[in-house]
DNA sequence: CTCAACTATCTATAGGCATAGTTAGTTGAG
DNA sequence: CTCAACTAACTATGCCTATAGATAGTTGAG
């Protein structure tokens, strides 16, 4: 139910398309919730059976149509009330410490390799992460401008507090699996030099 | 998929029922991967098809029967093969810090209770995680027991290294998450201050 | 003996999500 | 002018998962 309240949140900016959901979504909200443009088109068209956001039909081009979604005032109290509700924290699904658990089923070889590949990934994690906190720290990034516009100038700060907030836990986060994957590769050393 | 590997990987030791399954799973197995039974029947019924585990009707009291699952050579020979790939990772998906990224929207109060939630999430997590990380230093685990009596004393460093590995990178998480949420909980009084 | 708690298994339903297409119009470089 | 790259939107399929409930037998405390 998450995908609902990202849209919102980004519509709360300006009115968009689908398309321009789904670059957004790939390009920065991925970052912290990914979503296909499968999943955003249908999604956005219960959302307006659900009146939460309002469609209509733009030209695009000389026969060209598209379609725009604006927030509706409803949308936007969908979206307060689940910003005031605690986050619903769904079963731990971890396929990374599920498998680290069992590493002696694996040749030592494959252990590392499974060890290097969390690192890397973390490590790619951990770029993407700097530098979506870059963007906010320099006001960089266009939808912030845009989202920063429609406030008045006393609550920029607050607004760029709590995204640089989020993007620092996840660059920690990143730099905790980093550390984590070391020492499993640091353990896996341990046992082959004896 | 993981799940259809997570239940392999307990049936490594000893055979099993749906229930026994379901139960170790809420115990344990579930700190890293939840399933419910609704899902593990079924999913033990399609490894059955695919013979990765051979299901036996054994009595149960006078009347009563139960299914019991042993792992089968290929069935061991697949969880090996998966213990030997890296990872799948899956794409980022995360409430918390997706509502993090706009707490301007809550109001100061609703703010403070999902950090603190947050937080309280996390204190539950750890707490379970160093049970765990516990019973698997002082070996007071069954499961835990059952698998080193499969394998060579020489082996159990190495298999109790793994786990503790496991459940460490587990607990630094939480702690991670922990100290994340104080963060934000600074974050909102340092606004109410002034 | 009886009842509650537990063991054991399964079904149903609906939603979320991954993956892989399909169709049609637009724009700009060469 | 034409073609590739892009914009725009959607469909299909199947798996995975959440939630809820159904059914039947067993066991042990009192």
């Amino acid at each position: 139910m998450s995908l609902r309240y990202a849209l919102l949140a980004v519509l709360t900016v300006e009115p968009m398309t689908g398309y321009d959901l789904s670059k957004l979504f790939q390009q920065s909200v991925s970052h912290v919730w990914n979503a296909p443009d499968s999943q955003i088109y249908p999604e956005l068209k219960r959302m307006e059976k659900d009146h939460l956001v309002v469609g209509e039909e733009v030209p695009w081009g000389p026969k060209g149509r598209k379609r725009q979604y604006t927030i509706s005032p409803e949308g936007l109290q969908a979206f307060k009330q689940w910003m005031n509700e605690p986050v619903a924290y769904t079963p731990e699904r971890d396929p990374a410490h599920l498998k680290a658990a069992y590493l002696e089923w694996a040749t030592p070889e494959g252990a590392r390799v499974i060890l290097e590949a969390h690192r890397e990934h973390f490590e790619n994690k951990l770029s993407d992460w700097k530098i979506k906190h870059q963007e906010i720290e320099s006001i960089s990034n266009d939808l912030l401008s845009k989202r920063l516009n429609a406030f008045p100038t006393s609550q920029h700060k607050q607004i760029i507090a709590f995204k640089l907030f989020t993007y620092e836990g996840l660059i920690q986060r990143a730099q905790h699996e980093i550390a984590w994957a070391r020492q499993g590769i640091e353990l896996m050393s341990s046992f082959s030099h004896n």
